[in-house]
DNA sequence: TCGGTTCATTGAATCGATTCAATTTGCGAA
DNA sequence: TTCGCAAATTGAATCGATTCAATGAACCGA
């Protein structure tokens, strides 16, 4: 018994041709019942399992889609990845989960790799504008959902979530509360999308309330993790005292983490010293030192949605690109609820 | 110009044979300059994308390895990733991130796709005793590296941590705070040989205490993340006082957040009424409400140098199976530090 | 018994890049 | 000018499963 038996040696175990193992295998309803049961036995009992690239390559289409996102480490992403693979897991296929890591070149690279592995579909987190890899790779007939962007529909399916909106309410938020020095956290060097339009949400809160939009008090970029946000914290506190915001909006619940825990240690008061709001609602938020205040998104559902989407151009025929755009919702807890301070 | 060019079309392109164009693509060293030049152009001319599939049918082999983990929600496995994607990519092959999701038949049927794919090789994190279809794809010759799993080195490569030492400094530090009761949260119901193995270091922690091991309270199974530690802690607190622990070690840190969370909110103080040590201190124990003392595993490690024995199996020609075994450490913070009680 | 129809099976052609034995080209020495 | 050798290039055979036109078998009604 070869450790590796091809289709032909089923075939010749079974005592049929290659073509009736074929269809056993693609097609078992156009196979007699008895002849089925013989070459499924004949598979179990040589342990044949089917090459992929062989099938494949008469194909044009193998059975994987791939998903690019800027930071697998971030749950936000892992969320949104889970919804995709309970989708595609469920249509028989697999997911290529590719970290850009935040580099547009890492981004071109993978776009090119999947190009090249024939995948189903792409599943696409861009970090800016998509670049010219995306519509290169759509000509060559393989379908892309953008997620987390809003995209032109009439061009390809997109799932987003209202940046602008999401982030308008958590600076309108704090303006509410009476907070006079608002600071942004995250913005500035990044070419991410996400970031610039929850940055424009929070002007236009402030614009709203009757402020200067410029009197919006930006942190210069650091990474968006638990890490930038001990860094952006320590920048902050580092700010002469009148001129020290009282209340910041993270771009990530990672970065309000981090700044979280950077001003606890340094024994300030949340909220009544500084209060906090951070961006996604990850299922860390609400356990923090002081349970955060965060705009939530449908992580799953962005996931699951546009999964669905994709299977949908890549399967059914008349497919209609969609354009899906979300509403977040901000979720109030204790790192920025208007205290009355003692005095 | 077709919208898929062959690599036939290049040659037609560039006046040269298509055994050329491949050279140029796989070993550019033995085409001449000027020719190498003169098919580049074409490549970037005709946007040649090459097919993986029918490369990988000739060659018999992919550029991609498969990972697969429990839970890739969970921050340990996603840091796990991280490493592993670095190491992987940087030898320009690409990772499949499978989640079996604590289910033995998920896990079998990701093997079996992984298989017929024709991976490079596999970085497995098993949930139990490594199943049958690990030998069987080890025998289609096929590299599988068993990550957070201590195997037998004439079988496969292995990394993993010490979970014995780890469940066992986790109690003992608990115990010699003064702690009498003491509960393991987590065990139970899972086939996860991690909880297993940090379940017997519990055990021991105990005897060496002089204690029988029988004393350690266990706590019914619930789901590892956070959501399962808000319903243990529950369960807890339905305890009658007497017999309530007053410390409990958890299988995870998702796990220890959830209790926590839970123990704050009905008003417990921490550590003072109910010590809590986590297990593998993923960057939010650090920024938890108490931060949390954690058994600290070096994620990124594990995963990279599983993936390095993996390429170093698949590519090397004299390999020799190695089984790593990393020490864990005891990181010890405000959930767990002994304390003065008033009165 | 025969023609017609359905159902099941066959096997050669095919997908597109890689490989390698064979051939051509280029160059220097005699 | 010719020969020998190395370097460069060629192109047919190959990887293994799928597909589909062709063939065969079985059955029914007249």
């Amino acid at each position: 018994m070869p450790p590796k038996p091809h289709i032909r040696d089923v075939a010749a175990h079974a005592g049929v041709s290659v073509g009736t193992v074929s269809n056993v295998l693609n097609r078992p309803d156009v196979v007699a019942e008895a002849t089925r049961l013989r070459v499924e036995d004949a598979v179990a009992a040589l342990h044949y399992v089917r090459n992929e690239s062989a099938r494949q390559l008469r194909r044009g289409q193998s059975r994987t889609v791939g998903l690019i996102v800027p930071d697998i480490a971030n749950p936000f992403f892992t969320d949104v990845a889970r919804g995709v693979e309970d989708v595609v897991s469920a249509s028989g296929a697999m997911v290529i989960v590719c970290n850009s890591d935040n580099d547009p070149d890492k981004e071109e690279r993978y776009l090119t790799m999947l190009a090249e592995q024939q995948v189903l579909g792409v599943l696409h987190v861009p970090l800016g504008k998509p670049s010219a890899a995306v519509s290169r790779i759509q000509e060559r007939g393989i379908p892309v959902v953008l997620l987390d962007y809003k995209g032109r529909s009439r061009e390809q399916c997109s799932v987003s979530v209202n940046d602008v909106g999401g982030g308008q309410m958590a600076v309108a938020h704090l303006l509410d509360s009476g907070h006079r020095i608002v600071a942004f956290v995250g913005a500035g060097g990044t070419p991410l999308r996400q970031v610039a339009d929850r940055l424009s949400g929070a002007h236009r809160a402030m614009t709203a309330a009757g402020r200067e939009a410029g009197d919006l008090h930006i942190l210069p970029p650091t990474s968006l993790n638990v890490a930038g946000g001990v860094a952006s914290a320590r920048a902050l506190l580092a700010l002469p005292r009148k001129r020290r915001p009282t209340a910041v909006a993270c771009v990530n619940d990672l970065l309000a983490i981090g700044m979280l825990q950077e001003f606890v240690t340094s024994g300030l008061h949340v909220p009544d010293d500084m209060a906090i709001v951070g961006y996604d609602d990850i299922a860390f938020a609400a356990a923090a030192a002081i349970p955060l205040s965060s705009v939530r998104q449908p992580r799953n559902q962005l996931g699951r949605r546009a999964a669905e989407l994709l299977i949908d151009e890549a399967w059914s025929d008349d497919h209609n690109h969609a354009r899906l755009v979300f509403e977040p919702e901000l979720i109030v807890r204790e790192s920025s609820r208007r205290t009355v301070r003692p005095g």
